[in-house]
DNA sequence: TGCAGTGTTGCTTC
DNA sequence: CGAAGCAACACTGC
């Protein structure tokens, strides 16, 4: 689910709070998040060292820690980190509190919930916490992930760039670096892919997913399904600029709530209220003087919304 | 009730 | 080689 946007939101609001804390414990219930090490180490190696700082590369969550290592996280379909005070209770109260009484072998086990009691338990992520990092001020750094698609490995910060979590990735859509000139260079990486596959793919350009390439074929009037090579220079110009503006509008209203991400503390973003296309299916479209509707269509896999009659097909 | 669909990624298959 | 399919997992909605 999380894109560059709502990761970034993320990373901006554990920045504010992580750094100079240590990590003293860390708890899991499915160490099969942790990649290319085993849990037991992963938590050895990482207890008693001292947050720095936290950044983002392409839609991973980086944690600098002493030691020279890096916690990277990337949160896939239904990841959420979520910082404050967490207790631990049996499963059995954490489903009573939420109405469901359902006979499970499980009830005995332990889940953590919120500790304060005005954070909804019903909201979704509160039911799958799956790792916890327990913080030197007494508060916790909490990953929830439903579907348990969700990675955490640690590296050497200095060998991360070339780690296979990393090294791959296309550059970042919002560096000052990236200009038309290299955006161009990249899509033409694969003349022949369709244009909406082509930004969302991460090889080409990192970061990019299937609300904001909807939102960026929009606003740049292009046909998804369009071949890259067939897309005129101002047609490329014009996606550049809607690339650079739809994903900083997506970190300026805090993240794309559509579905189920939350910032850190637990707050829905608001850029689902700005959609034009992703998830407006039989609307009409929104550009001044456009009679289109937006229609829905699978492409490559995953569905695309766009309008039916400005977004041309070149 | 059952099955298709869901923000991502990466491996397998053709 | 590239493109397509599908698995990882669990829930929602038709």
């Amino acid at each position: 689910m999380p894109e560059l946007p709502e990761v970034q939101t993320t990373v901006n609001g554990l920045q504010k709070v992580l750094p100079n804390l240590k990590i003293k414990d860390v708890w899991t219930d499915w160490p099969k998040t942790v990649k290319g090490n085993s849990f037991q180490k992963f938590k050895h190696e990482i207890i008693g060292e001292k947050i720095s700082a936290v950044k983002r590369r392409a839609k991973n969550i980086l944690i600098n820690i002493s030691g020279g290592k890096t916690i990277l996280i990337h949160m896939k379909m239904t990841g959420h980190l979520l910082y404050g005070k967490y207790n631990q209770i049996p499963y059995s109260n954490v489903l009573e509190n939420i109405g469901i009484r359902k006979n499970s072998k499980k009830t005995n086990n332990l889940r953590w919930v919120p500790a304060d009691k005005k954070s909804p338990l019903n909201d979704p992520f509160n039911r799958f916490i799956h790792f916890v990092f327990t913080l030197s001020n007494g508060k916790h750094l909490a990953f929830s992930d439903m579907r348990k698609f969700g990675k955490l490995a640690l590296e050497k910060t200095s060998a991360l760039p070339h780690s296979p979590h990393l090294s791959h990735l296309g550059p970042e859509p919002l560096e000052k670096k990236f200009t038309l000139k290299k955006f161009s260079e990249r899509l033409l990486k694969k003349p022949n892919g369709k244009i909406k596959t082509v930004l969302m793919d991460q090889v080409i350009i990192s970061g990019i997913g299937n609300i904001y390439s909807d939102e960026m074929l929009f606003l740049a009037g292009i046909h998804p399904e369009t071949k890259v090579s067939k897309i005129k220079i101002n047609g490329i110009a014009k996606l550049f600029s809607a690339m650079k503006k739809v994903l900083k509008k997506g970190i300026d209203f805090g993240g794309d709530s559509m579905s189920d991400y939350r910032n850190i503390n637990g707050e829905r973003g608001k850029f689902q209220e700005k959609h034009n296309a992703y998830q407006k299916t039989g609307s009409r479209c929104a550009k001044r003087g456009c009679f289109g509707v937006i229609i829905k269509k699978k492409i490559g896999g995953r569905s695309a919304h766009f309008c039916s009659i400005h977004q041309k097909l070149y």
